[in-house]
DNA sequence: TATATACTTCAATCATTATTGAAGTATTAT
DNA sequence: ATAATACTTCAATAATGATTGAAGTATATA
């Protein structure tokens, strides 16, 4: 698919992160990431979920560049995350301009015996 | 899972509405019903692909209570789609809440040597 | 050096979802 | 009534993604 769209929005890229955001886990694991959670144990425990599990989720956060890592500096086994602001903002941006309501044009179809045109609900004066 | 979420997003409803619109061909329809497009044959031209995929992906959409949908009243044949107003506000609403990046709490990992206390991003005075 | 910790990666399986083609429905035109 | 139109539903397949268990990596402790 071409990007065939006058739109300003990268659909790809508001895809993309939809698609990595719209599964329970993750969108949970978010959440957390939010509320200042930090490691893969503490998740595992709050989720109910397998370390490596949890592990797999972060990976798919990390790709899509929606989630940050680092490592402990005393003992580097410990693992921290947390969310990337830079990206989170970018979606939000995205996501406002894509969804915003203003957007809704009220055209008429251009198909069809045009019998349509005084019941269609955005033509339709509301309440 | 239970509702174990002391934020007041319904996340069950958010995850679906993101999964039935992290699909792109999916959010490609969406699009074109945001610029006023309406019927099943404009949408399938305009993105080539078969009606009946495009009826499928409608139906997705009409099932979240995305998208509705009006018969002609001169020729019932035709039918037409729009973008529900109401629940893309709840979505607008639900997503903002959710992703607000003020939400993002820079509490302390409460594991690991608490080495990292100096280190972690959030805490890090920002430029 | 041997063992433990904390997590990651890999390969395989299971589940879900998208896609396709064919049949079906409702409505209108002839 | 018959045929055509516009779209929908269904059943089957293909593709994708989540989950699991086992092996692997890196680091730290005894």
């Amino acid at each position: 698919m071409t990007s065939n769209f006058p739109y300003p929005t990268n659909l790809q890229s508001l895809t993309m992160h939809l698609k990595v955001l719209a599964e329970p886990k993750r969108l949970q694991i978010f959440h957390l990431l939010m509320e200042g959670v930090h490691c893969n144990c503490e998740l595992g425990e709050s989720l109910q979920i397998a370390p490596n599990l949890i592990s797999h989720h972060l990976r798919v956060l990390r790709d899509a560049g929606l989630v940050n890592v680092e490592n402990d500096i005393i003992d580097a086994r410990w693992v921290y995350y947390s969310i990337n602001k830079g990206t989170l903002n970018e979606l939000n941006k995205a996501f406002t301009d894509f969804f915003d309501p203003n957007r809704i044009k009220p055209r008429l179809p251009t198909c069809g015996p045009q019998g349509n045109i005084i019941h269609l609900e955005e033509i339709a004066v509301k309440t």
